[in-house]
DNA sequence: AGCACGCCGACT
DNA sequence: GTCGGCGTGCTC
């Protein structure tokens, strides 16, 4: 009778965790934390982190044995566990949907079914129907197939049955295959056979070489060479480099026993730099700012670090990392995701040199096991983290510090696949369960973030100046209504920011125009009966794209020819209404020819290196204006802009959210904040309708205090956060009389728990995405009301829920702190 | 989430 | 009459 069994969590979205059985001696080999493979259902295999190792047999079913063990040594640590529960619960959803976003995807082996002939019965082609010899016949050309190839010989996707017929005539086989995703990159070296160690012999064989191979000595010279100068092993690569030679000619070397290779695992991420710089001397605000934070620590784990755009925050977090790296401790720097550049990834190299980490989600699956192993081991290689929101789960295991850059960014909150957490708030967690303090930066803090700064619950420190005393921008709102009504527009640009990007262009000196929306225009209308081609799948009009001359849906991707007659009534008169990115790049080019003009937004910036490259282009001034989507907000730095245009303020005021005031407050002040980094004053005209919004008074005297004062009296009237805590609930399904009546049925059950803090049901702007309706319920949680209570309680409700036959296909999706 | 089982329409 | 659609239930 066994009596040892584990409990796994598994990366699906169930929220039990499952038992298994194990042998004594695997008993007494697996620790918590450790990886093992286990079959799951009747065919697959699945990864799970063992979370619990215990003697107590289950009651009700007999536990499996597992198949196989992962790990010599855990890989994920005790409090990463402990965090992963936090969130689970705090975020409301699985265990297991929290372990797929914070193990690699290396990490996570899963079977696959591997269908090969069955060479040990003949089969007569006549026995087979068309699509079985199709595949019958593909493999006796390959000796494997996976179901997904099978799918794309037959063109279609359930390829089940045929594969099920296959076995029965027994011509096939399956294997349940599982496979190590992580492969250790081996890096290939060479050095002197050791038989030539001796001069004399060296001499020898290089007279040798002499008489009829001295591209051979050549190589062996450059070998000596390059030994000499860098003291540290040669890669073959460097030497067929440097020697100007081809493999073959290093093969020939190897061959006649003259050089050996061998193979050293190695690091994808190499930082190659030189030692490390000394750390900047902080000017007098900054200092100070220090000072605050350190005295702020004493008695606070969090401060928020308010300073203005070009502060040199980034200075203050230097120092501050310094000292904790100086105690042997590691620091996470979290930033947007969008922001993580070469710029601020170089610089913090230059002072800590290679035990800087870069992690994010553009890196391979292989790169970020290695970034995830060195912290694991605490290795020298990964003292100072810096990443987007995902590092918060590595394997910190001495952590000191965490630095939430841009803390006011919401790329921080993770939105489509559970968990949907914000980074932000998880890392004062995460910092909580190491001791360690947390500093969350921007120059235009959240609402919630600087509400409690003054509610004393975070300390606050302050940079009012700009670094080298450069001036704020001076920013200018010009009335385009007025604008339009005189005739002093060119397109979309006004007399004002054409002069002045005229007056810039002069000088020299580059621009920044920017317009939050991607695309030529997101509408095209007939202008004889008013159709707009809209998206089969979603409820939007299609975008056009003039650069591929296409029609495209923003929301799931689906796209068409840009059409020359309308699609109702045939007519050729299409006119488009709106203007994105596309739209003032073009009339740029048409207003300044001469100029160069680059663009930055998601359709641009696709790919690894996408984002560098544009960015690159701009700084080194290749280009001369920059048109681009809120991307260029986040703390890019650059050194000539002298102008900054935002083209309409007016979409991001109206956009219909509680948060529209605040966020483009954030955004406006941030773009601004590119403008005149330098000796020279930066200029920013804001073009809008509507000159006397509250808001634009308050970018345009960069008033952050009066702009947080005045939201949050709005916040406080209508219960929004940081005083009522949100949680949405969206009710998804393809059928549209079916959401009606879900939403109505949990609305009833909230309502009688919640009263009038139960907001909706209500349809979203778009409320069909890839054919599935979407409706909304918002519950908001008063200060008093016990969060982990309130969530208890929802969940009841969503069992209650999910009991309904007529619900089952119904998904909910729930969404805690929607910021 | 997968994946199997089981019940119905539209084709040979 | 089968093939293949998807609705339902289960996974230690």
């Amino acid at each position: 009778m066994n009596l040892h069994f584990i409990d796994v969590i598994l990366p699906i979205p169930l929220e039990k965790r499952f038992t298994y059985s194990i042998t004594q001696a695997e008993s007494e080999f697996l620790q918590i934390g450790m990886r093992v493979s286990i079959p799951f259902g009747k065919t697959k295999i699945y990864t799970g982190i063992v979370a619990n190792i215990h003697q107590t047999a289950p009651l009700i079913y007999e536990a499996k044995e597992i198949h196989q063990i992962l790990d010599e040594a855990p890989i994920v640590t005790q409090q990463q566990l402990k965090l992963w529960q936090w969130i689970a619960k705090y975020y409301m959803c699985t265990e297991g949907e929290v372990m797929r976003a914070a193990l690699p995807n290396a990490f996570l082996l899963e079977s696959e079914t591997i269908i090969s002939p069955n060479k040990n019965s003949v089969i007569n082609d006549e026995e087979l129907k068309d699509d079985e010899f199709l595949i019958y016949e593909a493999l006796q050309h390959q000796s494997s197939l996976k179901i997904q190839d099978i799918s794309s010989i037959l063109d279609k996707k359930n390829v089940l049955p045929v594969v099920k017929r296959l076995v029965e005539k027994e011509a096939i086989i399956l294997n349940e295959e599982i496979y190590d995703k992580y492969k250790p990159k081996y890096v290939r070296y060479v050095k002197l056979s050791n038989q030539y160690t001796s001069e004399a012999a060296l001499n020898a064989l290089l007279d040798d070489l002499n008489k009829n191979a001295t591209k051979q000595k050549e190589v062996i010279l450059n070998l000596f060479s390059i030994s000499a100068k860098t003291k540290k092993p040669v890669k073959v690569s460097d030497l067929i480099e440097v020697s100007k030679t081809t493999s073959s000619t290093i093969k020939t070397l190897i061959d006649k026993n003259i050089l050996e290779d061998y193979h050293i695992q190695t690091d994808r991420i190499q930082y190659e730099g030189e030692d490390n710089e000394d750390t900047k001397q902080l000017n007098q605000y900054q200092t100070e700012a220090l000072q605050q934070i350190n005295t702020n620590f004493e008695s606070q784990n969090v401060v928020l670090l308010h300073g203005v755009t070009s502060s040199g925050k980034t200075e203050v977090y230097v120092k501050l990392i310094e000292s904790i790296v100086a105690q042997g401790k590691q620091v996470l720097y979290l930033l947007p995701e969008i922001a993580l550049t070469t710029q601020l990834v170089s610089r913090l190299q230059d002072y800590f040199g290679e035990q800087v980490a870069v992690f994010h989600s553009k890196y391979s699956a292989h790169e970020r096991v290695e970034v995830y192993n060195n912290v694991l081991e605490n290795s020298n290689k990964a003292k100072v983290i810096l990443g987007a929101r995902s590092s918060i789960f590595l394997p910190f295991n001495n952590l000191g510090l965490i630095i939430v850059d841009e803390e006011h960014e919401q790329s921080f909150k993770q939105f489509d696949p559970a968990p949907r957490y914000n980074a932000r708030d998880v890392a004062v967690v995460l910092a909580s369960l190491f001791n360690a303090k947390t500093v969350l930066g921007s120059a235009t803090p959240s609402l919630e973030s600087y509400y409690n700064a003054t509610e004393s619950k975070y300390g606050l420190a302050e940079i009012k100046r700009r670094y080298n005393n450069v001036q704020m921008p001076d920013i200018e709102l010009v009335d385009i209504k007025d604008k339009h009504k005189r005739k002093r527009m060119k397109g979309h640009f006004s007399d004002r920011l054409i002069e002045e990007m005229t007056e810039a262009l002069e000088e020299g000196l580059q621009i920044i125009l920017f317009q939050n929306r991607r695309g030529y225009s997101p509408i095209v209308e007939c202008t004889t009966c008013g159709h707009s081609p809209q998206c089969p799948n979603c409820d939007v009009s299609l975008t056009y794209h003039q650069y591929r001359k296409q029609l495209r849906c923003h929301y799931c991707g689906y796209g068409i020819a840009m059409q020359q007659k309308c699609m109702a009534c045939g007519t050729p008169d299409l006119d488009t209404k709106g203007f994105g990115t596309e739209q003032i790049e073009a009339e740029v080019k048409q207003l300044f020819p001469e100029v160069k003009v680059g663009r930055m937004d998601l359709d641009t910036t696709r790919g690894k290196f996408g984002y560098e490259k544009i960015i690159t282009a701009f700084q080194q001034q290749e280009l001369d204006v920059l048109v681009g989507t809120q991307m260029l907000t986040k703390g890019l730095d650059f050194r000539n802009v002298k102008l900054v245009g935002i083209m309409n303020a007016d979409n991001m005021l109206n956009f219909p959210d509680f948060r529209a005031h605040e966020r483009s407050f954030q955004l406006m002040l941030q773009v601004s904040g590119r403008a005149g980094r330098t000796s020279q004053r930066g200029k920013v005209l804001i073009q809008t309708y509507n000159p006397y919004h509250k808001i634009l008074q308050q970018v345009s005297t960069n008033d952050y205090l009066a702009m947080y004062k005045e939201q949050l009296d709005d916040r406080y009237n209508y219960k929004y956060p940081p005083f009522y805590r949100l949680i949405k609930i969206t009710i998804k399904h393809r059928d549209y009389n079916k959401v009606n009546l879900a939403a109505d049925w949990l609305t009833k059950a909230l309502v009688q728990l919640f009263k009038n803090n139960v907001l909706g049901p209500e349809f979203p702007p778009v409320s069909r995405i890839r054919n599935q309706y979407h409706k909304n319920i918002l519950i908001k949680i008063p200060q008093g009301q016990h969060l982990g209570k309130t969530k208890e309680a929802i969940k009841r409700v969503e069992a209650s829920f999910n009991a309904i036959g007529d619900f089952k296909s119904v998904r909910l999706i729930m969404n805690v702190d929607n910021y």
